[in-house]
DNA sequence: TCCTTTTACTTAATCGTTTTCGTATCTAAT
DNA sequence: ATTAGATACGAAAACGATTAAGTAAAAGGA
């Protein structure tokens, strides 16, 4: 690897000069500069990262929190999209990603904190985690520039899907096809279950909807069996529902497997919906109708977020920032409108 | 953030002794290491991993790189178990994951092998790119140690899901539930389809079926639409197959859309596999019988294999590592044995 | 007792940068 | 001619670690 020392010795000149040179600073001759660079691009000279971040303090590197726990994060479909997003978005300006972990064989297990600190990233995205537990408080009080996925921490800013309005305008959409008894099955407890659960009550208010208690359970998320039982349920009821609401889409399969084993047909004998809107059920028949969540955006804006913080700490303000999707129109839920 | 030269302050030594306490040198008395240990302890000391490296020439760190191409890599069920699996098993040894990339807004766009030297990377895992392109080629050339998937490169490690097995395994599979008129829509051109392709025939003779000319047809990955087509073309054959494997589960389906609206039932009047083992597919009815790449183990291998090479140079020989899958057994393929 | 080892540290150089001061030269102003 | 102000560059310290080489004290051997 050639150093800032080699292109000086080969430029007759000294090292902060080169630096200078490759930097850009004014206190440098054109002629001088425009030499320096010709010879550093000759020897192929590359700057040393760790050198440079040891003397500035700035990494250009990004830690990105995805839960360590059994196959969530990275092969969850949302998250990957949100990922993917927030990679190009944040390596286009030139920062690089790197996952958080708490492993580091050499030592002990350290905290995700103290693998932050350690390797001085610029800036963190909690994306996918245990939000409650005692070491993400850690991380997110440790002073880093952070922001959150679908999780609002004091002070700190987050990107929100719009569990609220996604409810409310797949609801309405649903209700607009005609239906008057929506079932909606929905996930386990968390703040994202609250917002969309108490979304779906308040929108049916307002569309003065009755909701019987048996309409809604629970079921974990992406768990099909969960959702075939419930299903199964709510198939067995006398007045059953027109149309199901569940609580992702790919958990919205566990319930259409339900309702064809009854023989009933999607969505001439009943109405399913999903949320996510995740690819594949585009492609299957029925196609699904969801909430597509803009997962683009949610990366998109989480990047520029960041960075914001990053380079502007003073200026930028801490704030949630709200995503909406929309309502991806497959064939799963029917007009019924007389 | 404290250093060692906090420490060696508050402890009365010089900062030689504490880098060797804190790193078990064999020159140090056990009290004063024992001591040094507790007050780095008590003041929050963490290495600072960019000086570290910059002395030591590791950084403990590994470059992956997956393309940039449109919402290919991290999104494909595939590679993301593949990356999610490499990610732990690097990780429980104590080395981070960095994305590879090429943009760098800084400066002019550099290469993928400039910005792994610049970032100084232990190694790199080629997981998902056109191996085709003038820079990958030069990347695998940059001696960095580098593990590929899915693609040989001359002198350099790879771990291969086994194509040719797979394709025989799923293929004799088919043959003993009695299937005689297989079909195969294969994906684009490429050293995966090439193994599967090949291997599709050769069993085929082996197994004395006759699979002609129309029974073979190309469709995309990933590519509904495509499959969609061809499938409608061999269901109009006079002598249609009675069963249809597709290039990938995600393809499968625009097959299966296209049967289902030809008002045929699988697998009772058409049976159809895939290949892949993406998560979905066993949720889904029919279930899809497909070949399951060991995405888990080729992510192990390929981590552990990445590993050797870089801390044992020498002794770690370059081979290629072929991992086999199973036939995943949904309910899409009929046994029409009489 | 004297010399050799061993033990336990310290000194100082180094990794590859950045950046603060200098300082020398040149230009312009008085 | 003298001085003030730019301009262009260099010296050296610093970032936070590692490590080779050196040294003083303690231990061991004859």
């Amino acid at each position: 690897m050639v150093s800032m020392k080699d292109i000086s010795i080969a430029c007759g000149v000294s090292v902060a000069t080169v630096s200078k040179a490759l930097n850009d600073h004014n206190d440098i001759g054109s002629e001088t500069k425009k030499y320096i660079k010709k010879v550093a691009d000759e020897m192929g000279y590359l700057p040393n990262s760790m050198a440079k971040a040891l003397k500035t303090h700035r990494t250009y590197n990004i830690g990105v929190l995805f839960a360590e726990e059994a196959y969530s994060g990275l092969t969850h479909d949302y998250y990957a999209f949100v990922l993917d997003s927030f990679k190009r978005t944040v390596e286009e300006k030139g920062y690089d990603i790197t996952f958080v972990n708490s492993s580091k064989a050499r030592s002990e297990r350290i905290s995700y904190l103290e693998h932050c600190r350690s390797r001085g990233f610029d800036g963190i995205a909690i994306v996918c985690a245990d939000f409650y537990s005692q070491e993400i408080m850690q991380l997110v009080r440790g002073n880093i520039p952070t922001v959150t996925l679908d999780h609002i921490f004091n002070n700190i800013s987050a990107i929100m899907s719009d569990n609220v309005q996604g409810m409310q305008d797949l609801l309405t959409y649903i209700y607009e096809k005609g239906h008057r008894r929506v079932a909606f099955i929905h996930g386990a407890d968390s703040a994202v279950t609250q917002s969309r659960l108490s979304s779906f009550y308040r929108t049916a208010a307002q569309l003065k909807l009755e909701i019987p208690d048996e309409y809604t359970s629970m079921a974990p998320y992406r768990n099909t069996s969960a959702t075939y039982q419930e299903t199964m349920r709510l198939l067995d009821l006398k007045e059953r529902p027109t149309c199901i609401i569940y609580p992702d889409d790919f958990a919205a399969f566990g319930g259409i497997n339900a309702i064809k084993e009854r023989g009933l047909r999607i969505p001439d004998d009943i109405s399913v919906a999903g949320y996510d809107g995740i690819r594949i059920a585009r492609h299957i028949e029925p196609t699904l109708t969801t909430l597509a969540q803009n997962t683009k955006k949610l990366g998109q804006k989480a990047g520029e977020k960041l960075i914001s913080l990053i380079e502007h700490p003073k200026t930028t303000l801490v704030e949630q920032i709200f995503v909406e999707g929309h309502v991806y129109e497959g064939n799963s839920v029917a007009d019924i409108n007389v």
